[in-house]
DNA sequence: TCAATAATATACCGAACGGTATAAAATAAT
DNA sequence: ATTATTTTATACCGTTCGGTATATTATTGA
């Protein structure tokens, strides 16, 4: 890594987490020279513009997300136990662990879905990809005989999501934890009947 | 209604579709003009901020949502076929009937919930209402004898809340009616095994 | 109808916006 | 060690931001 390299990796893991609680729309490059305590000749010399380098924190907040869960799936040995990872992981949602302000899918789609559709194209990328990836630990559970044959994947894997974006949205705004308790144990169940 | 008051209800009416696609920080004073064709002046005579207007049209965007829905559930008599309005409404969230730029409650809580205080309670408190509605009719088709006794009418309520606000922001960012049409199925069987 | 009042338009404020040309400084290759 | 190149800082650009004082116009009650 060079030095441009590693400014560059500098300025996105310094911008994440803002443009991750305050937007696209929200974050000012006075907001970027801040954090990294660069100026704009520094920022403007390593990304062309405000975008890429919203589009480079997003990327880097998915990629650390599906990084964290993957490395907790991975422990586990069976399709059943991978997808009940999630309802437990995301009691957890407000840890370190996790990228702060929110789901980054779901923070970058509510904002850019009528407004930018670059960014948009890119929470879409990322949906599809964590979507893709549900329904392939389904499928596989369904070939390994642990999940019903009649169970379809694509539905299932819609609900997953649904419950798990819901939860943290629910959760982020009423400020009620167990909202979230609740949701997550519905997505247990869920699972368990698979 | 005296001539501000009529004012004050037409900016409303003019603004409301742009702040829930573009946002509240992605909303300019010059959108505000441009949409009602008054100037800031008239604007300010009439609120005493952006965030005023911002808050009015957030509320006017939920209670006419609130409004239309009530209007088809009092349509039906049994609590079952009332909470089936929403996965049949919903299949048509796109239409005319529903606010511009999606869910009001949903745009709101992921934009302000780590930003903007006034308009996130303004969230909190439409998401509550629309909580407790279903809490309500859940616990009266309890008391009638159509659903089962065991059901816990806040956990239901809750995954119902998630399918419709996943489903909307699934098929927003994806493009796929297909996803809305797998949930609002996915809802309609919880809502039938109740 | 006319005066009091209320509502709107005009013209402006300072600050912040995203972005850039260029000079200074640091890095990398010889 | 010196030079060529890359990276960063400075100073600035025009534009737009939210907001306001004041003049003008429209409404309303007597």
């Amino acid at each position: 890594m060079n030095k441009s390299e590693r400014t560059r990796q500098f300025i996105i893991e310094k911008t994440a987490p803002i443009f991750n609680t305050k937007g696209y729309a929200g974050t000012s490059l006075s907001d970027i020279t801040e954090a990294t305590g660069l100026t704009k000749g520094s920022i403007y010399g390593n990304f062309k513009n405000k975008d890429e380098v919203a589009i480079a924190a997003f990327e880097y907040n998915f990629d650390r997300l599906l990084i964290m869960l993957n490395s907790e799936i991975n422990k586990k040995k069976t399709y059943r136990e991978k997808l009940l990872c999630f309802p437990e992981l995301y009691l957890g949602f407000l840890g370190e662990k996790f990228p702060v302000g929110g789901c980054p899918i779901m923070n970058t789609a509510i904002e850019a879905d009528d407004t930018h559709t670059e960014l948009k194209n890119e929470a879409k990328k990322a949906l599809i990809k964590w979507f893709d990836s549900f329904v392939y630990l389904i499928n596989k559970g369904k070939e390994k005989g642990e999940f019903k044959p009649e169970t379809n994947a694509e539905d299932k894997a819609l609900v997953i999501i649904s419950l798990i974006e819901g939860g943290i949205m629910i959760t982020k705004v009423t400020g009620k934890m167990n909202h979230l308790k609740s949701l997550m144990n519905s997505l247990k169940l869920i699972i368990e009947a698979l």
